[in-house]
RNA sequence: GGCCUCGUAGUUCAAUGGAUAGAAUAGAAGUUUCCUAAACUUUAGAUGCAAGUUCGAUUCUUGCCGAGGCCA
């Protein structure tokens, strides 16, 4: 039984003990920083139950509790709010019992697992600002999973078949000149983009041309030959034509590589991976099947629906007339696949923007209609777009940021500064390489994450981007800070592998023990309510707590020994907790900066 | 037109229905013989509008206004 459950049962036993009656839950909340006392007790609703008034039944339970608990030292009452004080000694114990545990917070696996599909790109397009908003949620929702004791695999599909990879295809036919990523040195993702753009081009020429020669535009639109071309190649793939699958096949793999540097650069990576092209004939049995169990039904015209009006929603097309797929088709049938693929799956998390909102609304409803057991588990991770200053990125207007683009700059950023600092001058030119871009990724990511997922982000490339105030370089360079005291105490010989005795604490000793206990629930938080936002602020706080409290005390200038030993002790702890939240969230943090 | 999400200091973000709505940035004023000044301290500034539920509403309900999205 741990404190908080000690204190629940003893208030409760409280109004037994006074009233003579049952209360079923407590509210207790931290103390505000400016009342005196640790843990707040709110009083109010306690008077559904019994009848009094809040301020004496606070004085009475108050009381009760100083006299009981040994950990209570004091209280104070104001309004409805009981503020008890809690004992040095409590905290002291509470430190110490964390100090060796490398894994403070986090809890052992379990044997059920989540899946959490993060990234899901298009193959005819290099990655761009919006992707590394998905993949940096979609990493860090499942380090925080991971953390909370959930088994985790990620995983993404890919959209590697249709129209439009055949127009990238038909392009580099046509133009390439067999050009390849090494020929060019270009990514390989780079390169098919840009003969998807050059389609366009083409494309746009020809309808352009036709017009001119006086055709009506809607057909020139749609004759264009170019397209007829792209529209060709597609019953060629899906005829498995040999040469096309493998071009195909060549280009995709380019793009692959490529998209693998990106993900390498950003600190992501996947545990399986989901073809379109293997998942796109999936899930018409299943609406065969759920037509049978009457799930489903049929128009006169012979496309399958479902009827989702009693739930507040509408009738949704899940197969066409001609017995082809839609997306909605393929992803019944993938969701399925996965839980066969992997059977200890018990829920899985899709991080799709939020304008797919609807289509996952039907997709989970259908899926428990469907009578599968984890759909009531399933969550859609949804956020909100990245906008621009200039408004929404659109690639045809080409207001895209690119994520290799952006990385770089964010580097070359953090380098720029840093150099003006000028502390790294016995650094080499390699480390200094990797602590730029350390931090420049520190930026960038911090600065997306603390952001909830389902708000739209205004991303100002030029000013947005900080590294003052509640940014990732702020609380990397409090860790640097504390790793750099942690050199100075071993050079000092300072032991602090020994628990301290009974000291007196300084009011920051205990604020920072106070924000060191509220790590573990802070993950669990995060994990529930899949949001890395919450993980991100609670470092800032605890960073700004730890600055406080170097500003006020002294560590290694400490003359009583037992002090110097805690504070050493205290900030290496504080060091730990910043590195393991950073992990969850997909940063890193520096030994020096 | 129907449905969904969001509206908080100049700006970017917080706040399980709880106390005087927190930070950061930009603005103003300060702090370095001392553990990294990418720090710290002080100061000023906000819940779109209108009702309702509640002991208590940024949070829940309804209407309106504004931004974005989805569906035809």
């Amino acid at each position: 039984m741990n404190f908080q459950e000690v204190l629940l049962q003893k208030v409760k036993d409280a109004v037994q003990f006074i009233y003579g009656k049952e209360i079923p839950s407590v509210e207790f909340q931290p103390t505000r920083k400016d009342f005196e006392g640790d843990i707040t007790i709110v009083v109010f609703p306690m008077l559904r139950f019994v009848k009094g008034n809040p301020v004496q039944l606070g004085e009475q339970i108050g009381a009760y509790l100083e006299e009981h608990v040994e950990e209570v030292s004091g209280f104070n009452v104001i309004k409805g709010f009981l503020n008890i004080v809690i004992s040095d000694g409590f905290y002291l114990n509470f430190f110490n019992s964390i100090r060796e545990d490398d894994n403070f917070g986090f809890m052992p696996e379990s044997k059920d697992a989540i899946m959490v599909e993060y990234s899901s790109p298009n193959t005819n397009k290099p990655l761009h600002l919006g992707h590394i908003r998905n993949n940096l949620l979609g990493y860090s929702v499942a380090e925080i999973l991971k953390a909370s004791g959930k088994k985790v695999y990620k995983t993404q599909i890919i959209n590697d078949r249709g129209i439009h990879i055949c127009k990238s295809m038909v392009a580099w036919q046509k133009f390439g000149n067999g050009e390849t990523p090494s020929s060019t040195r270009l990514k390989g993702d780079k390169l098919v983009g840009n003969y998807y753009v050059a389609f366009d081009k083409a494309y746009k020429k020809q309808i352009a041309q036709n017009i001119a020669l006086g055709i009506d535009p809607k057909v020139a639109e749609k004759e264009a030959p170019i397209l007829l071309e792209a529209k060709e190649m597609l019953l060629k793939w899906e005829d498995g034509d040999q040469e096309t699958v493998a071009l195909w096949k060549t280009m995709n793999g380019w793009v692959y590589d490529g998209f693998e540097v990106t993900y390498t650069n950003l600190g992501v990576d996947f545990d399986t991976y989901y073809y379109e092209s293997d998942t796109y004939l999936l899930g018409k049995d299943v609406v065969a099947e759920g037509l049978e169990k009457g799930v489903f039904f049929q128009k006169e015209d012979g496309s399958v629906w479902i009827d989702l009006t009693e739930d507040g929603l509408d009738e949704k097309i899940v197969l066409r007339s001609d017995g082809t797929a839609v997306y909605m088709t393929q992803d019944i049938g993938t969701a399925i696949q996965r839980a066969k693929d992997y059977p200890d799956v018990k829920g899985m998390v899709y991080t799709v923007g939020n304008e797919q909102d609807y289509h996952f609304k039907v997709l989970f409803l259908i899926l428990k209609k469907l009578g599968y057991s984890w759909a009531d588990t399933l969550y859609h991770l949804s956020y909100g777009m990245v906008d621009l200053p200039s408004g929404k990125m659109k690639s045809r207007e080409g207001t895209v940021v690119d994520a290799d683009d952006l990385m770089a700059d964010m580097t070359q950023t953090a380098a720029t500064i840093s150099e003006e600092l000028g502390k790294l001058e016995e650094y080499n030119d390699a480390e200094k390489q990797v602590l730029y871009q350390m931090i420049g990724m520190g930026a960038l990511k911090y600065y997306i994450l603390k952001v909830d997922p389902k708000k739209r982000i205004l991303f100002d490339p030029e000013e947005s981007v900080d590294f003052q105030g509640n940014t990732g370089p702020f609380i990397q360079y409090t860790y640097a800070r504390i790793q750099s005291i942690l050199r100075k105490a071993e050079s000092m010989d300072i032991d602090i592998s020994d628990s301290t005795g009974s000291v007196a604490l300084h009011i920051k000793e205990k604020e920072l023990i106070k924000q060191l206990q509220l790590f573990p629930s802070t993950i669990q938080l995060a994990a529930e309510h899949y949001s890395p936002a919450l993980i991100a602020n609670y470092t800032y706080d605890l960073v700004k707590e730890f600055n406080s409290f170097y500003q006020q005390v002294s560590i290694l200038g400490e003359s009583n020994i037992q002090k110097k030993v805690l504070r050493v002790q205290l900030s290496k702890k504080v060091a730990e907790v910043i590195q393991n939240a950073f992990r969850l969230l997909g940063l890193e943090v520096p030994d020096r900066m």
